[in-house]
DNA sequence: TCAAGCAAGTCAAACGATTGTCTAACGAGC
DNA sequence: GCTCGTTAGACAATCGTTTGACTTGCTTGA
């Protein structure tokens, strides 16, 4: 009868304590581990290995693998603000795609310690992960420090000069279908609560504002740009700014939905009604938007699927190759009851 | 002149190159990075190994190193889903603690791939990580494993049946301080939105809410208390749920900020006006909390310091001691402008 | 002059797993 | 009875660091 009984203490338990309880050599057990197709070993042999390592417990050691093969089956993720949901689709996307890989995800962030890049290279060092996405802020400076690594990286949701390892979503495309959502709607007073000035995805959106309302024949007011910080504060801010110029704009498309529950307290607070008198939009959705009040329409970018992208193309990449990848899946307009015709 | 030119290949570079460059045994390198203190050497000596890890872009392998000196420096956490913000102030938490103890923390998500914690311990496994935090929806069944498992651990935010180890908050203290605060304002008919029924931070914050409600001479109608699942979805539901209910309850008690997301989306359709019709108060603070419409009046939880707390109790303890420490740090009511007395 | 002491390193054995190469035993075929 | 081919597993080198023990050549004190 096999041995169903408790397993044994949490003490260290080796390849060679398995061995030694199953009468084999450790080779043997890791073979049987491994699914070595070139091992050949008797039925009953194998299972009184499989035994032995399920009497003691056995857990093989992930440093002396990773050591002995050169790989960690284990990527990981740096980004600079968990309390960002934004960061959580992507997550969970990476996290998806590690998985099916048959690897682990570890997420770490950047902002919180403000060790910065080198700190973290530092601990990732080589042999803990075979691989690095970046979500985060890094300057171009620090990913210099990358350039002298020997784990392959990647840049997620976002470019940096002079970097060809990236993959992005279509910024431009989305915030101009938010831009004719308004024109379908009637509004030619289109303002733009953009994100901060340095970051790529901030700009790209604003050039797909631009881009849009030229085609839809608009002449956007330069004053109707106005950056905040992609924070709640931010788009408080910039709102009450934007609330000050005449003529007022009757819509606006903001960069990302955290400044766009920012925008909509302001508005509340003034004594404006959305979308009576200001119709809002934002970029990306995600299940908040659904319960804000009022419920914000959105422009609904596929970040979970930014992640899976990037995932995969981080574990089938050369450290050499170039990756300059645009994910353009579904991107569209995710209509609730912040935005209507103007009055 | 020291050699300040460009550092060279991405190619892995080891001890031994750096001891060849330097001209020294590979010891005396490991022992200059180390800082060991047995160590002597001649200052120019030091100097050519500092120039040749330089020069090489030599970066220490982590698998070789926790091997060796069976340390990861790298605690690893567990959580059920990134999207949900109450776990990124304990992530940052622990993060905050780790960077203190020269540790990194890497966090992973238990909820997004339907693989478990027999996957998440086979990843992390012996060598990955020196402990193992848990803020996670693991049964008692899973956790059994954790006893045959050789790395601390420790459950952040929950108890579990038969477990001794673990940190929480003081979650009774804060419904109470909730209910205090709308018997402050004068309300008597006190509702509760719980959360799930099966998770142990829901049934203390219930436990809290029926202990205030006593104390201050209520008697709880039993109708008003409704379980949710901590979503905004769940919240709504709740919520309506609960406006059924005659008398209408004056004021409600919501076990989390994302429930009352949802519940004061229920209200605002409803044509009921918080706090006109109805207070609403949460349990933890968070930046949205500010910005929602109207602002929402929280109970403030030391999210933050129970991730820290949880880390340093990881780092310090053995494996087989006994922690069960409540957090009880500041716990206090930021009032907004979701909380008034009655009509 | 000699032993002791110190400075400045060197040597080599681990850590725990993986994997290419070997070998012993056995049965089959002639 | 002998060779050959399999089967079933054993052997041992190796991955990159760390670290206790040891060596070598000087200096110093008596």
């Amino acid at each position: 009868m096999p041995s169903r009984p408790s397993r044994e203490r949490a003490a260290k338990v080796t390849l060679n304590d398995v061995a030694m309880v199953a009468g084999v050599d450790r080779s043997v057990v890791s073979r049987v581990i491994n699914g070595d197709p070139n091992l050949s070993v008797r039925q009953e042999t194998r299972q009184r290995v499989l035994d032995a390592i399920d009497r003691l417990g056995y857990r093989p050691n992930a440093a002396a693998r990773s050591l002995r093969t050169a790989r960690a089956y284990m990527f990981g993720l740096v980004i600079p603000d968990f309390a960002n949901p934004v960061y959580a689709e992507i997550i969970k996307g990476a996290e998806r795609a590690a998985g099916n890989l048959g690897y682990g995800l570890m997420t770490a962030s950047s902002g919180g310690v403000q060790l910065g890049l080198a700190h973290h290279l530092a601990l990732l060092g080589q042999g803990r992960v075979d691989g690095l996405l970046f979500a985060g802020e890094e300057t171009g400076h620090e990913l210099e420090q990358l350039r002298t690594s020997a784990v392959p990286w990647l840049l997620v949701n976002r470019r940096i000069e002079g970097s060809r390892r990236y993959v992005v979503l279509d910024d431009e495309r989305g915030s101009g279908l938010a831009v004719e959502h308004m024109v379908a709607l009637g509004h030619r007073r289109i303002a733009h609560l953009a994100g901060p000035e340095g970051a790529d995805t901030a700009r790209r959106r604003r050039a797909g504002y631009t881009a849009a309302m030229t085609e839809a024949g608009l002449n956007p007011d330069p004053r109707h740009v106005v950056h905040a910080d992609y924070t709640s504060d931010g788009g408080a801010a910039a709102m009450t700014a934007l609330l000050r110029i005449e003529p007022r704009p009757t819509a606006v498309v903001v960069a990302n939905v955290a400044s766009a529950v920012g925008a909509l307290h302001t508005l509340h607070e003034a004594g404006l009604s959305v979308p009576g008198d200001l119709s809002v939009i934002a970029i990306h959705d995600m299940p908040l938007a659904g319960h804000l009040v009022p419920a914000l329409t959105t422009v609904r970018m596929p970040l979970g699927r930014l992640g899976e992208r990037a995932l995969e193309l981080l574990a089938t990449s050369n450290l050499t190759d170039d990756i300059t990848e645009v994910v353009t899946e579904p991107v569209d307009v995710v209509v609730r009851a912040s935005t209507a015709p103007p009055r």
